[in-house]
DNA sequence: TTTAGGG
DNA sequence: CCCTAAA
């Protein structure tokens, strides 16, 4: 195969998602396609949820729970992975959906620049979002006229980078402490608030920690309070005019270690709504210092990331037109109908009736929550593969290989000497450089020095998979097989029965039994979830009832005859 | 790598 | 789902 050079945005560097324990079989496909599920989602937007009290003193003791959403195909969930095809071909806009990703990787004569999760923390904000707020009111708007100018700000200087040019940022103030939302909660001029969200402040950027591009993927937990990142923040209006239901004021933040947490800033949301305002029983004691009063919950939209940039450039481009390539990208994307997707601990909250507190946004746990928008084309809209004409038909196969060997294009390393501070520091990189500066220090500084081996809750969250509940079509097809081969071979389950389903390893399948026999005997008034039909429990008691009294005879007895098994059970 | 179980 | 000791 042709070596491919590749370059990461990003900060923590990259990690693969935590298949490792699926078959070696199994493994490199699903590497790669977890990775081009990733693909699937459009745009990300980090959230912060802060809840905090106004009145609270958090002496340093704030917590800022910044969260990322998990960008995952959403049909994954009906999917049936059971007998069905190779799921998602090399075709990185299956579905209608697109996704940018980002890493870089150079074929013989192009340029692919992919990466997981190119953080667009278009800092500056972006201009005309109104634009493309304009879009996600009306998801059915053909966004090809309407082309937000959003500027994906990868290797653009903090300082000459990306601005609201837009709506005014007459608020701009260099301290830190601007409390958007504090002065007027209704005075807010709707034309500046025809959005749910617009770019407010155009501020300096600290040239230290601007980690506008990075990679998030590592870290469902950002490390919180960058200057940096916090050019958007959603009206407070608009935002809960449009998700209704009571807002709780909360004070309280995550504190985030070592990284310059200069949380100060406040885009700050704050919602208003006719429901009354209800109360949170249990306020945590840990955090005695927030005093809640009318529990309203702040979220502030860290930032907003397009979470896959995929593009396929000739080598010998310019860097301009690389940027120019990654504008048209991201135009064209938001422009193309959206509509906002939330998440809440990895979960995928559908249900726009629900109110906040009954989807967990709460004081009660927020502290180790994910809290995830995502823009995602609106279903209306068949958003065609945009970057199509990028992907060659072995995208994947390239992408594959820029996992495996992640190496820096030097290429484009001298025009650009690296400023040295940020740099292999926090992952941070000055955003004016070249490419390959970003991706050197994602290389260099893969995760933050200081925290050793100890993978933080943050980490962890980040790399636990998503929860699958398992179809009822799954479960029959884990209890046939069960039935075939036993309940020690999860191995071979997994291989007569999920072979495609490569997001279900043999210890899930052998999870997924320990819970059926579980569920299975247990009354149904207390099951949850997607209800099993009894006939199904009803063959996963007698399956494990007979393998467990057959259990010498499964060595010896091979594959028992289904029939056989049937009449012994 | 798989199993088998606890978390 | 994750993590691991064992095999």
């Amino acid at each position: 195969m042709v070596s491919h050079k590749v370059l990461e945005f990003g900060d923590d560097g990259y990690k693969l998602p935590p298949q490792a324990r699926a078959p070696r079989s199994l493994r490199k496909r699903r590497i790669y396609e977890n990775k081009l599920c990733a693909i699937d989602l459009l745009a990300t937007v980090a959230g912060t949820l802060l809840l905090e009290g106004e009145s609270s003193v958090n002496a340093g003791g704030d917590k800022c729970v910044v969260v990322q959403n998990t960008v995952k195909k959403e049909v994954q969930a009906e999917e049936s992975p059971v007998k069905t095809a190779l799921p998602r071909s090399p075709s990185l806009f299956d579905n209608g959906k697109c996704g940018f990703s980002s890493v870089i990787t150079t074929n013989p004569n192009h340029l692919l620049v992919v990466s997981d999760k190119v953080e667009k923390e278009v800092v500056e904000g972006f201009s005309k979002v109104r634009n493309f707020s304009k879009n996600l009111n009306n998801p059915g708007v053909n966004g090809g006229h309407v082309k937000p100018d959003v500027v994906a700000s990868i290797g653009s200087n903090s300082s000459t980078e990306v601005r609201a040019y837009g709506s005014g940022s007459p608020n701009y103030s260099r301290d830190d402490d601007i409390h958007l939302f504090s002065r007027n909660d209704n005075d807010d001029d709707d034309e500046n608030f025809s959005g749910y969200i617009r770019p407010r402040l155009t501020r300096p950027v600290p040239r230290i920690g601007d980690r506008r591009i990075r990679k998030i993927l590592a870290s469902r937990h950002w490390k919180g309070g960058n200057t940096d990142a916090k050019p958007w923040y959603c009206s407070k209006r608009s935002y809960y005019m449009h998700h209704h239901q009571s807002s709780y004021p909360i004070k309280k933040r995550k504190y985030f270690d070592s990284v310059s947490d200069s949380n100060s800033d406040d885009y700050r949301l704050q919602g208003k709504t006719h429901k009354g305002n209800r109360t949170i029983s249990s306020m945590k004691s840990r955090n005695a210092s927030f005093v809640s009063r009318d529990h309203h919950v702040r979220l502030r939209i860290k930032s907003f990331r397009v979470p896959e940039l995929f593009i396929e450039i000739p080598e010998t481009a310019t860097v301009g037109s690389l940027k120019r390539m990654v504008m048209e990208a991201v135009t064209t994307i938001l422009g193309d109908g959206l509509r906002v997707g939330l998440m809440v601990q990895g979960k995928k909250v559908r249900d726009d009736s629900k109110t906040l507190l009954q989807t967990g946004i709460s004081e009660e746990n927020t502290h180790l929550d994910s809290l995830g928008f995502s823009l995602e084309p609106s279903l209306g809209t068949t958003s065609q593969p945009l970057l199509s004409s990028y992907l060659p038909e072995n995208a994947c196969d390239d992408l594959m290989l820029c996992r495996d060997n992640v190496l820096v294009d030097s290429n484009h390393d001298d025009s650009t000497p690296s400023p040295s501070d940020s740099f292999g520091k926090l992952g941070s990189t000055d955003d004016s450089r070249a490419l390959v500066p970003i991706a050197s220090s994602a290389l260099l500084a893969p995760r933050t020095p200081n925290r050793k081996f100890k993978r933080t809750e943050q980490q962890q969250a980040a790399h636990r998979r998503i929860r699958r509940p398992f179809s009822v079509t799954e479960v029959e097809a884990l209890v046939q097989a069960v039935e075939n081969l036993g309940t020690g071979r999860w191995r071979d389950v997994k291989v007569h029965a999920f072979v495609d389903a490569d997001h279900r390893t043999y210890v899930d399948l052998k999870d997924k039994w320990k819970t059926l026999v579980h569920t299975a005997r247990i009354s149904p008034q207390q099951r949850r979830g997607e209800p099993v039909p009894q006939e199904l429990l009803d063959r996963v008691l007698k399956a494990h009832a007979y393998w467990s009294q057959h259990l010498m005879h499964q060595l010896q007895i091979e594959p028992p005859p289904s029939s056989q098994v049937e009449a012994l059970i």
